[in-house]
DNA sequence: ACAGTTAGGAACCGTTCGGTACAAAACACG
DNA sequence: CGTGTTTTGTACCGAACGGTTCCTAACTGT
């Protein structure tokens, strides 16, 4: 009943990630969402609530694409080694730098700025570096490292991820990234015993 | 000649220091600072320009205290073993959030926020680690790891110290932290042939 | 004592922020 | 063909932003 929304809300929120990915969440403007989004004000804040909801929504698309696109990766078969799909991920992430996409994660960004100390968000990111970690869990349990080190490795595997994510924001650091995409290798190829 | 200024400009920067540290760049407003360096706002503009250059000569300070302070610990040869340093430094920074500091590095969040998008502030950032990276490297020097691993390794601990730093940030990643910086040790103590 | 110089403080600047109010436009349904 | 309902667009809001201006107070050198 009554006039239809003439955009997509799923479109919408695609245009919202991007524009939050490229600035934080604190960076991107109302101006920013509204001129990457498309639409006006008050289609804005009658379809989303306001900035706070619309990000939150933002970081559950995030979770369900990019985070769950991860893990499904990290989780496939078609690569049989485990170790292999940590290492090509990795090896993805830096590529990904390397073509010029700077964006980093959407979730690491919003943990390392200001936004962390809202709960909801924070909250958020806590589930989507739990996701991952599940991701990382399930591709060592496909390698031939003793299942002993899985906990601590899948952590540190975690972190590290993190910070190659931020660093992909800087410039200039490729050099560093790369050498930790082999370290990663390095450290996955020669188990310990 | 003429009136000398009732404040000491280390002592300002300092406090500066410690407000951006907290908010972060874009975070901490000129009431933040004012308030936590304790002047106003004539004395503040007359004395640093402006907030811009205020963060510029913080990231220099930071550089020359917290992060010098680090490499200087992991080049201390009073501990003997390259590798034990390595630990303890990362063993600290989880006892430093445990203990409630959440402020991470000021390094690591001017890199992650849109306050990366400022080439000074990028430069600042990227001789920042670089430093660290050059006192992971001593301490690798001073150790039983195959001098031909020190390099890739360098890399992967900077990317590490950078994540674990983020994600002091974020609450609730304790076990993540610490199981990280076990990783670490066990990384180090049992090197690959 | 006085002139010169600089710090301190507060009022104020235009801009931008996120958010709201409301009228006009576009549709569904009877 | 209205009538009711919802979207859309715009004008507008108060607050906060970083930054400037300018007057006064406080000191130095002569």
């Amino acid at each position: 009943m009554a006039r239809p929304r003439e955009f997509d809300p799923d479109d919408a929120i695609e245009r919202a990630m991007n524009v939050f990915w490229q600035h934080g969440y604190d960076g991107a403007s109302l101006a920013d969402l509204l001129a990457g989004m498309g639409l006006t004000r008050g289609s804005l804040y009658k379809a989303f609530k306001d900035k706070h909801s619309l990000f939150l929504r933002v970081l559950k698309r995030y979770e369900q694409g990019a985070v769950a696109q991860a893990v499904e990766f990290l989780s496939a078969e078609d690569i049989p080694d485990g170790t292999a799909r940590i290492e090509a991920m990795f090896g993805g992430i830096v590529d990904t730098v390397v073509s010029g996409d700077k964006r980093g994660c959407l979730l690491c960004s919003a943990a390392a700025g200001p936004s962390s100390y809202d709960e909801d968000i924070a909250a958020a990111v806590k589930t989507g570096l739990q996701q991952m970690h599940g991701g990382f869990s399930t591709a060592l349990a496909a390698s031939d490292i003793p299942t002993s080190q899985h906990a601590t490795l899948a952590d540190l595997l975690v972190t590290q991820y993190v910070g190659l994510r931020i660093m992909s924001r800087s410039v200039d650091q490729l050099d560093i990234l790369t050498r930790s995409a082999e370290a990663i290798t390095q450290l996955l190829r020669h188990p310990k015993h």
